[in-house]
DNA sequence: GATGAATGAGACTTCATTCAT
DNA sequence: TATGAATGAAGTCTCATTCAT
C-alpha cells in the first residue's frame, strides 16, 4: 500500500464510501421514491426504478423497506406525518391572536409542505385510495386525522378566546382545508387539465392569502384586520 | 336445417334478436368501462372486469375495441368530446346576453356532465396522464382544447359585444374552468381527503352560481345583475 | 375449403383440439403436479415446471388454480380426500366380520392408494407441514381426520359386535395407521436411506398382511382365523 | 497504537478473548444449523437465521463454511459420520456374544444418536435428497455406507462365530436398520401424521428392545437368551 | 477475523391481448 | 359474431453469496 494512502485518508475518509452510504441509503431511497410516487403514482411506480434512481439494486430497496407499501408509508412519515409534532409544538408556543395564528399556519404550511414535492402525495392518495385500502387507512390515521385535529384546535382556540364565533367544527375544518387541497392538486396537475402557462398565472401565496382572508371573514366575530375588509364572497360556502 | 326456416324468415328477422344485442354491445361495454374507470382508474381497471360487468366475454370486448386505450378513448368520446358539437351549436343559437350565456352554459354543464359519473374522467386524467402519454395527448386534443375554445368564444363574444372588458384570453379561460375542475375533483374524492359528511356541505349548484357571479364581476364592464353586486373576493385571483 | 373436410370431420372432431383440451387441462395439470410434488416436494416444485410438464404455459396453470397452494390442495382432493366417501360407503355396505373388514380395507387401501404415486403426498407432508401451516391445517382436516374417523368406525364396529376387546380408540387408530405410514415413506425414500435393491426386498402386500395379522392378534377377543395362525414373523420380513 | 501494548501483552494474551470466541464459532454455528435444519429442512433454512441464532453475522457463517451445503456436510460430520470411528473401535473392543453386541449397539445408538436432535437429519435427507444430489451422494458415502458396513460386520461376526445362521447380508442389514429409521421418522413427524398424544404412546426404548429381540429370533441359530423369550408382541406396542 | 451492505438470479402471480373454434 | 383458453412479459419479493471496510 502506498504511503500516501496512509497519510491522505483519515479513518472517516476510508469508511466514507461504505459506511456513510449505509446511513444515506434510506434517505436516498425515500427521496427517489417520493419523486417517482409523485410523478407516476403508487401502483405505476416500479420498485426497481426507485432503486435504480437511488443508485442501488432492486434487492437493496427491500433491505431497507419490507415492501412497496412500507416504502410508501415511510415516505409519508418522513415528509408529512413526522412534522405534526413540530406543528403542534408551534401551536402551543404561539402567543398572538388566533387570526394571526391561522394566517401564520397556512403560510408556513405552504412554505414547508405545500410548495414541496411532498404535496404531490395528497393528489396521489385521491386516486389510489380506492385500490389500496391499507394505504388509505394508514393515510387517514397518520395524516388526515392529525391535520383535522390541528385545525380543530386552532379554531377552538379562536372560539375560546372570543375571537371566532362558535362554529360547527367539521364544517370549519373543511373550510380551512379545502383551499390547501385544491392548491396541491393544481400544482401537480400541469399535464392533464391545463397548460403550465395558465396554471402559473395563479400565485399560490396570493391565493392562499386571499383564502385566509375569506375564511377569517366567515369566522371572526369582528373584522380581523382593517387592512383587508371582510367581504361577502362566494367561497365561504365551501 | 329445414328449408322452411330459410324461406319463412328474412335475414333481418332471423338475426333480429342477435343484431339488436350486437348493436347494444358497445354501449353496454362503454357504460361498464365508464363505471370502472371512474371507480378504479384506468390502469387498475381490468379488461375482463369491464367485459364481465357488460355481460360479455373478454374476447368480445376486444372485438369492439382494439385495446384498453381505445376503449378509454371511446368512453371519452361518448361522454365528453362527442358533446361539443351540441354545445357549439347551442352557442351559435344563443341570443341572450353573454353573462346569461355563461351562466346558462355552466349550469347546463353541471346538469349534463359535471354531476354525472363522466366527470370522474377529469379526475382520472389528472392522475394517469403522466403514465399514458397517448391518452394524455388524446384528451388534450379531444377535450381540453375544445373546452378552452368554447370558453374562449364565449368570452370573446362578451368582449365583442361590449359586455366584457378586454381580457387576456388564457387567463379568462382558466378563471372559468377552475371551479368546474375543482368541483369534479371534489365529487370524486370522498374517500381520500374528506368525509362525505363534510363534502356534502357544499351544494354544487350554489357553489357554481356563486362562482359565476364572481367571474362575471371580474369580467363585466358593468355589474351584470343588480341582484348580486360585484365583489372583490379571493377567487378572481385564480 | 375442400369438400373432404366437410365430410371427414364431425363437429366434435373440429372442436377436438381446442375444446377437449379445456376439459383435459385440469387433469393434466393435476397429474403433472402430483408427479413433481412427490418427486421434489412442495416448496421445491416450480409452478412453471408443472405447467411445462402438462404442456402448457405458466399463465395457464394459474387459469385453473389460483395459487401453488390451491394446486396442491386440488391434488390432495383429487387423489386422497375425494375417496373417503367411497370408502365410507364401502364400510356401510360391508357385511362380513370386522377382522375381514380390516383386512379388506388395508388391502384395498394399498391397491388403490398406498401403491400409487399419490402415497408420496404423505411423506411430503411430513417434511413440509412445518413450513406451510395452511397446507398442514388443510391436510389435517381433509385427510388425517377422515382417515382416523374411518379407522375408528371399523374398530368400534368390532367392539360393538363383540369381535374386538374394548380398546382405547386413539391407541387403536394409531396401531392401524402406523404400518401404512411406514410403508408409504419407505416406497418414496429409495434414494436417501437405502438402496432400491434392499427396499425391494420388502414385499408390501406381504408386509401389510403380516401387520394386519399382528394387529388383529392384539385386538381380537379370540384368534381371528384358523387359516392364518398368529405368528411372530411380522417384523422379520422387514 | 502505543508501543506499550505491543510489549506488555503477548499475542496470545491480546487475542485471548477473541480467539476463544473464534474457536467456539464453528461449534455454535453447527449447533444452530442442526437445530434449524431439523426444524425446517435444508432448503427452507436461511443462512442468515443460522448466523443469527449462533449470535454472529451472516458474513461470519460464510467465513467458516464455504456454502450452505458445506455447512450441512459439517453438521452431518459433526453429529453422525464423525462417530463411526468410535463405533468401529467399540466393535473391535467388544468381547461378548454377538446378540449382546447387537443389543448393545442399538441401545447405544438410541442413547447417543437416535434420541438426539441429530436423528432429524435422517428424516430430512429422505425429503431433500432428490433436490440436492450432491448432498445425497455425500450422505450416502459418509453415513449410509459406513452404517451398512458396521451392521454388516456385526452380522458377519455372528455368522463367523456360529451364533447366527448364514444370511443374505443386504437383507440382514436392512432388517436391522428398518426399525431405527422408522423410529427416527416417528420422532420427527409429530405435526403431520399423528398427534403427540398418540405418538407418545410408543416408548422408543421398549420398541427398540422388542425389535432387537425379534431380529435376533430371526438371525440366531438358537434362541439367544432365556432371560427374554421371543414373543410376538413387538409390533402391538405400536 | 468479523461485519453487514449490496447484489441479482429466480420464484410466484397478474393481465392485456390473441386466436382457434 | 362471440367465446374463453392460452400466452408471456412484467412486476414484487427472497435469499445465498460476495466484498469493502
Amino acid at each position: 500500500m502506498p504511503l500516501s494512502k496512509l497519510i491522505c485518508k483519515t479513518k472517516s475518509e476510508v469508511h466514507a464510501k461504505h459506511e456513510r452510504r449505509k446511513d444515506a441509503r434510506p434517505g436516498e431511497l425515500l427521496a427517489a421514491a417520493l419523486d417517482l410516487f409523485v410523478e407516476k403514482g403508487f401502483a405505476a411506480t416500479k420498485a426497481e426504478e426507485v432503486a435504480r434512481r437511488a443508485g442501488v439494486s432492486k434487492g437493496t430497496l427491500f433491505l431497507y423497506f419490507a415492501s412497496k407499501e412500507e416504502l410508501f408509508k415511510a415516505v409519508v412519515r418522513e415528509n408529512i406525518s413526522g412534522r405534526f409534532s413540530e406543528w403542534n409544538a408551534g401551536f402551543d408556543a404561539f402567543e398572538g391572536s388566533t387570526p394571526d395564528m391561522l394566517r401564520h399556519a397556512m403560510t408556513l404550511w405552504w412554505a414547508r409542505l405545500g410548495s414541496s414535492k411532498a404535496s404531490g402525495i395528497t393528489k396521489l392518495m385521491l386516486s389510489e385510495a380506492e385500490n389500496f385500502p391499507e394505504l388509505a387507512a394508514f393515510y387517514q390515521h397518520e395524516v388526515i386525522q392529525p391535520a383535522h385535529e390541528l385545525i380543530r384546535r386552532i379554531l377552538q382556540r379562536g372560539v375560546d378566546r372570543g375571537e371566532f364565533a362558535p362554529v360547527d367544527m367539521k364544517y370549519g375544518v373543511y373550510t380551512v382545508l379545502a383551499p390547501m387541497i385544491f392548491l396541491q392538486i393544481l400544482m401537480h396537475s400541469k399535464a392533464a387539465c391545463c397548460d403550465n402557462t395558465e396554471a402559473s398565472q395563479l400565485v399560490p401565496e396570493d391565493y392562499l392569502a386571499a383564502q385566509v382572508q375569506t375564511i377569517l371573514a366567515g369566522l371572526c366575530v369582528r373584522p380581523p384586520l382593517p387592512s383587508s375588509p371582510p367581504t361577502d364572497e362566494g367561497l365561504p360556502s365551501l
